[in-house]
RNA sequence: GGCGAGGUCGCCAAGUGGUAAGGCCAUGGUUUGCAAAACCAUUAUCGCGGGUUCGAUUCCCGCCCUCGCCUCCA
């Protein structure tokens, strides 16, 4: 598999380093709040990443860490009357809740910052010893910019500028004391506000700060030098810069040998923004009656180098377009004759497609989703079930659904399988207007139509009879 | 100001040095008592101006516009 790596600026062959397993870390959230589409975009390709890396046949360790302790969570937690770690706990089961729901693999490691303090002191400490690392009047610690050479590699900022901080604007608000502008703090002193959020360490009491949890649990979890890291775009300076500065200054080798940023969702073509009131979360689609399967399609639907424009009007497109993935699957399991296998959600180490390799060849080519789906349509188009023998569509069916699996999108319900209410009265009227139609009595058979169509229910006929369905 | 991304059919969105996937919508057709559904078909010369080339949307230069990041936002 080929990906872009941000470091390197080029597209590099994916592998690993032990030759067996791909081992890599993305970036987990911080849980103050319910995720937004934004944040699912970035999980969401990093799911879709591990899924064809396995069904090329490489075995994976996928770490994902969650930010439980930071300005954020403890401000909100102390705003919302509850202690850190019960107020973290709800935000993360929420999280599950809604990877559950967008077909996210779970993590094979997920770690929490807060467990991972006396980690996050050890790293501190080699730090100091070597030198990286110093103690300021307020009982902070940190890492000195200056003493790492290679400091700006990954975002490939102009050295001077890094050092004499870029802004200008944030230096005031820094409540901390540091050297130089670009200092960035390893751990923070304890300050009133904190309540009662403090650790010990052999510089007093205080808090980890933010980037050092993931260098931290990188270590713990993956060793000095591992295959991949990954999270959005936005993280690549100063946080990943300030993790690559941090470990390597610490362990001496390589970090990550590969990183994987996804760009940013917009909304309505510009950035999601709480004041702008163009922050979705998956809840506030559900209550549009979107599903989560939909969402991972229009999060899927555009390269994950390029901005992706979130529309309401894309999301109803990917309802359309699922549907029809969904029907022309449906033509294959007819052809093939009775029921097909449930899909196993399992993801099996390597696949060998006969139909669809086109489809999974995009994917193998910087993950290229957008074109995947292009080609599943294309050549669904010309797949006519049925001219085809029960064997050849079992067989196209069978690969449609391991292509679906490396995208994480399921079939969708098809009409007939989905369970509608229908009240007596409608189901009166149906039933007088089939009597009417059986009598070729067209006149009072639209106009029952008519009338039902009014109360909110369309009627779609086939040979046999008809169905009844709410006004979408 | 620095770094980066992007401007491709009504909307969304791929791609390529040799005249542009796909989805949604629209239009026409097959089918249907009429619809719906399904199926088939049709719709773009790729922001602007130069340059390189036999040939550029794709490479180079300039310009315009949009967007992101620039110290704790995925």
């Amino acid at each position: 598999m080929k990906l872009y790596d941000t470091m390197a600026r080029e597209m590099r062959e994916l592998t690993a380093e032990d030759g067996e397993n791909f081992r890599f870390y993305c970036c987990g959230p911080t849980v103050y709040g319910p995720a937004h589409i934004g944040n699912f975009r970035t999980f969401v390709l990093q799911d879709v990443f591990r899924r064809v890396l396995q069904l090329s046949g490489q075995s994976t360790q996928h770490v994902r860490n969650i930010t439980d302790v930071d300005d954020k969570t403890i401000r909100d937690s102390q705003a919302a009357g509850k202690s850190l770690g019960e107020f973290t706990e709800a935000w993360t089961a929420k999280f599950r809740v809604d990877c559950d729901a967008l077909n996210l693999l779970a993590p094979h490691d997920e770690p929490s910052a807060v467990e991972h303090i006396p980690q996050q002191i050890a790293l501190i400490e080699q730090l100091m010893a070597k030198g990286h690392a110093y103690k300021s009047d307020d009982g902070s610690v940190y890492f000195k910019v200056t003493s790492f050479d290679q400091y700006g590699c990954l975002s490939h900022l102009d050295q001077r500028e890094l050092r004499d901080g870029a802004g200008g604007a944030a230096v005031a608000d820094d409540e901390y004391e540091k050297d130089a502008v670009a200092d960035f703090a390893l751990w923070k002193g304890r300050k009133q506000e904190d309540g009662d959020n403090f650790w010990l360490s052999p510089w007093g009491e205080g808090r980890p700060g933010w980037h050092l949890e993931c260098s931290a649990m990188c270590k713990e979890y993956l060793g000095d030098t591992f295959d991949l890291h990954s999270g959005g775009v936005d993280l690549v300076f100063p946080h990943h810069e300030n993790e690559i500065a941090q470990s390597e200054a610490a362990s001496g080798e390589t970090f990550a040998r590969h990183w994987f940023h996804i760009t940013h969702l917009m909304v309505d073509g510009g950035k999601m923004s709480k004041s702008l009131g163009n922050m979705y979360t998956l809840a506030d689609l559900e209550e549009r009656g979107f599903t989560a399967n939909e969402l991972r399609y229009v999060l899927i639907s555009g390269h994950y180098r390029h901005p992706l424009n979130f529309t309401l009007q894309s999301m109803e497109d990917a309802k359309k377009a699922l549907l029809r993935i969904g029907k022309a699957g449906g033509a294959l399991r007819e052809r093939a004759g009775g029921d097909a296998d449930e899909p196993d959600q399992q993801i099996p180490r390597g696949h060998d497609f006969i139909y669809f390799k086109a489809a999974f060849e995009s994917l193998l080519q910087d993950l290229n989703s957008p074109e995947a789906l292009g080609r599943i349509f294309s050549e669904l188009r010309e797949l006519k079930a049925d001219k085809m023998s029960a064997e050849d569509a079992q067989a196209a069916l069978n690969d449609l659904e391991y292509i679906l699996l490396a995208l994480g999108l399921s079939l969708p319900e098809v009409e007939e399988d989905k369970q509608v209410e229908v009240p007596e009265d409608i189901r009166d009227l149906a039933e007088k207007r089939w009597q009417a139609k059986q009598a070729k009595a067209w006149a009072q058979s639209d106009a029952l139509r008519d009338e039902l169509l009014g109360k909110g229910w369309e009627i779609k006929d086939d040979k046999e009879g008809y169905q009844l369905c709410p006004r979408s």
